[in-house]
Formats: C-alpha cells, sequence, structure tokens
DNA sequence: CGAGTTCTGTACGGAACTGTACCGATCTCG
DNA sequence: CGAGATCGGTACAGTTCCGTACAGAACTCG
C-alpha cells in the first residue's frame, strides 16, 4: 500500500490529508471491545483516545443519585475523548462500548503531539468536537421536548448509521438508561416501532426492517446531528 | 496604568497572562446589550466574539415547530460563541442577551489571530469551551431527569452568580423558553421558591432572598456547571 | 435436559407536566 | 390620566411518563 492510501476504517482519521493519513498507520493499534467494556473514566487521566470503525461507544453524564444520561453517542465518524482536543487529558465524562466492535486506538501522548504539529489534523479534531458540542446540546432540547418514542426511533437510527448494518445487539435496559426513561417505556416505544413494520426487537437483537420508516419516526434531531458530523468531516 | 493590569470585567479575559491582557485594551469595545437583544444567528458567519462583563446571555437550539431550549448560560466566566475556537467562524446556535448588561467585544478577525499567534490565549479559549461542552452535557441530563422546580432554582442561582446582584430583570416568560417548560409552570415554581422564602418574583423581577436556600434547593448541575467553568479558569 | 439467569411485555396507580384559558395586577406611553 | 400592552397567578382536563411489580419467554451453562 502506498504511503497515504492507508484506511483505519474510521471516518474522522480517514478524512485526514494524504500524509496525516500515513502516520495513521504507526500511531494506531486496533482494540476489539465488548459491550459495556469501559474505555474512559470522568475523572480520570486519559491514556489513550478511541476512533470506533464498527464499535458505538456511548458518552454518558452520571448523576449523583446514580442515573446515568447518555450525552454523546460516538462511532466511526468521531471519537472519544473530546476533552483531549481542548487541552486536557483529563476527561470529564465516562464512556463506553454500547455496540461491540473495534477502535483504533491512539495514545494520549501521540495524540497530543500530533495536535500541536500537525496543522490539518489539530483542524480536523477541532472541527469534530464542534459536531459533538453541537450534539450535546440538540440532546439537551431533545431531552426537554421530545417524546420517547422519537427519541427512541432516533438512537436506533444513529445506531445503524454508525455499525454499517441492519442488525445490531441492544438490550432495552442498556436504551432505556441511555435515554434516562424507564426500561417499560422503552419496551412500548420499541412495540410501537414494531407493529409499524420499521425493526423487529427480539431479546436484545435489533433489526431495522425499513431505514426510510424509521428515520421518518425520529425527531428532528436525528438529521440534526448527522448533518453536523458529516460537515465535519469535509474540507 | 502598567501594561498587564488592565481588565476587562470578564473572568476569561482577565484570567490572561499579564502579556496578553495588555492586548485585551486594544481588541475589545464595550457594548451595552439590551434584554433579548440577538448577538449571533444560527448558520451565520460571526462578526464577532462577546466577552459578558455583566450581561448574561443565553445560547439556545431552535427546534423546527419554532420552540427553543436553552443550551449554555453565558455571563463573566466565558464568552459566545463557542465555535470561534474550533476552526469555524460559523455559529451552530443563536444567542442572545437575556439579562441586560455590557459585553466586551471583540472582532472574529482579532480573536483568530490571536487564536494562532498566543498558546496562551488558545489554551484558555479552549479549556473554556471544554467546561462550555461539559455544561451542554449537563444540561441534557438535567432536563431528561429533574424536576422544574430544580431546573429553575438552577437557573436563577447561575444566574445570580453570572450578573453579581441580587436582582436582575427576567420574566417567568422567557425563563420558561430557557427551561423549555410551559410558562404557568415556571410560575408554580417560582411561587414554591417564594413561598420558602429564597426569592422573591413580581413583574420580571427577581430579587434572591436567601443564595444558601437557592443554591440548596437547585439541581447538582449548578455546582457541577460552576465548577467545570471555575476549574477552566485557572491556570 | 434442567436450573438459573436475563430479557421483554404488560399492568396499574400516581406524579409531573402540558395546553389552554381567563382574570387581575402592573407597567408603558401617548 | 386613561387606553393598551405586558405579566403573573390560578384552574382544569388530558397526556405522558414514572415506579413498581410480575409472569412468561428466551437464553446460558453445567
Amino acid at each position: 500500500m502506498k504511503p497515504g492510501e492507508y484506511r483505519s476504517g474510521n471516518r474522522l482519521l480517514d478524512a485526514l490529508p494524504r500524509q496525516d493519513r500515513a502516520q495513521n498507520e504507526a500511531d494506531l493499534r486496533f482494540v476489539a471491545l465488548a459491550a459495556h467494556q469501559s474505555t474512559h473514566s470522568a475523572g480520570r487521566a486519559m491514556e489513550h483516545v478511541d476512533f470506533p470503525v464498527d464499535a458505538v461507544l456511548s458518552v454518558v453524564a452520571t448523576l449523583m443519585n446514580g442515573d446515568t444520561v447518555e450525552v454523546g453517542t460516538v462511532g466511526n465518524e468521531s471519537f472519544v475523548e473530546a476533552d483531549a482536543a481542548l487541552n486536557s487529558s483529563i476527561s470529564m465524562r465516562t464512556s463506553f462500548c454500547q455496540v461491540r466492535g473495534t477502535v483504533a486506538r491512539m495514545s494520549i501522548t501521540r495524540f497530543e503531539d500530533r495536535m500541536e504539529k500537525s496543522i490539518p489534523f489539530a483542524r480536523l479534531m477541532r472541527r469534530n468536537v464542534r459536531a459533538g458540542l453541537f450534539s450535546a446540546q440538540q440532546f439537551a432540547a431533545c431531552n426537554a421536548k421530545h417524546a420517547i418514542v422519537k427519541r427512541c426511533a432516533r438512537w436506533l437510527s444513529m445506531t445503524q448509521d454508525r455499525v454499517g448494518s441492519s442488525d445490531f445487539i441492544l438490550t432495552q435496559e442498556f436504551l432505556a438508561i441511555m435515554l434516562g426513561v424507564r426500561r417499560s417505556g422503552v419496551s412500548e416505544a420499541a412495540d410501537a416501532l414494531q407493529k409499524i413494520g420499521a425493526i423487529t426487537y427480539r431479546r436484545g437483537a435489533v433489526r431495522v426492517l425499513d431505514q426510510a420508516l424509521l428515520n421518518a419516526k425520529a425527531c428532528e434531531c436525528y438529521a440534526a446531528c448527522k448533518g453536523a458530523f458529516a460537515e465535519s468531516l469535509q474540507e
């Protein structure tokens, strides 16, 4: 493979200019993550930065009563944790693997070095953090205004894009935690989406039957976040 | 006044090292903002960046049905808009003045120039954006989990810190929009806070009677966001 | 195969919040 | 001062969602 033709499988890394892409080959190692495996802990120094390939990671805020709410969903269009691109090597949030798969892992040392030395690298990462900020803001509005079914459809739509498959493993229990609602609330929402033929949901196995229909049932936040990340990968 | 002793009144700008502070004097002009006056529009190129002195600005997400929800509150500990520190001169969100007062305004050109040329400047701004990201995430969790009264107390607590006064002007109508709830919901919450003697609320005029009590009634998100911004101003 | 675990569907009372409406109080401004 | 606009308190029916509980289905593993 010629230099610069290296592809990591993470769209953010692969959107770098040729020379930076070549550097990726040396800086990355691929790690298979199991479901619910933690990658970063709130308040702890980061040892590495993870660029998902086909895994989906969740960034969550943990409240004092122990409740957790998802504040960011990260797939092959982005990375965890954003702090690394904001002059801090301490992660503010906890993140873990939601849908099992592979991530391209870079040490925090290498990441910081490249932020400093490559203008295109730093620029692309920061533009991506901007999309992450947009998403967090969108989630704030979404959680305040949108009904469970729509948020549920949004999450499934986002996840399908990220895993690149119609099938993925996810229990209602975890989806409920992500959305900040009751499990039985997700059960009812998933049932509604099944009845209209958008998905099937059987014991942790989701299958998207009609992507267009599912997207249509999702709130506007799906398209908004997708657009923000897409924009951050261009130019 | 000796160089480096210049104080803008915005704590973020004033946390810069001596040399950068001196530069502020040339780069800033002070602008008085009226309540509800817009400073940035979603999708439009930024002409300037605003560092509040005693004004309080709101960053809002506008949904397709026209509803707006606050996704960031900005006072003298921060600035709008974060995008400027993330390699974009286009604002992703709309922001406007919530509590009237003064902002220190810098042209986007000067801001970008300083981001590029001063490492301490760029570092401080990015650490501040990190706190802004943390806040947006916290709001996402807050909107999903916390009751109106607590969110209301949070907002008033945050605002009092930012205006540096026990009195400020704010209609329930606008507070309702910020929290993403009904106006009469705010009316009931404000009434509850009045009954316990934390505040008085009369026709758009809020007076905080017992700050400690108000803070205690606020959800944990008040302290969490305050801490995040405080940390971003140190070192 | 059988015991134990995990996961989902469903139910029910209750709490929180919504949408809407109306009135009175207060402020603004000619 | 008086008309009009703004703002806040209250009410009520309706909806969404919560907390909790329980049973059955599906899976795991010895």
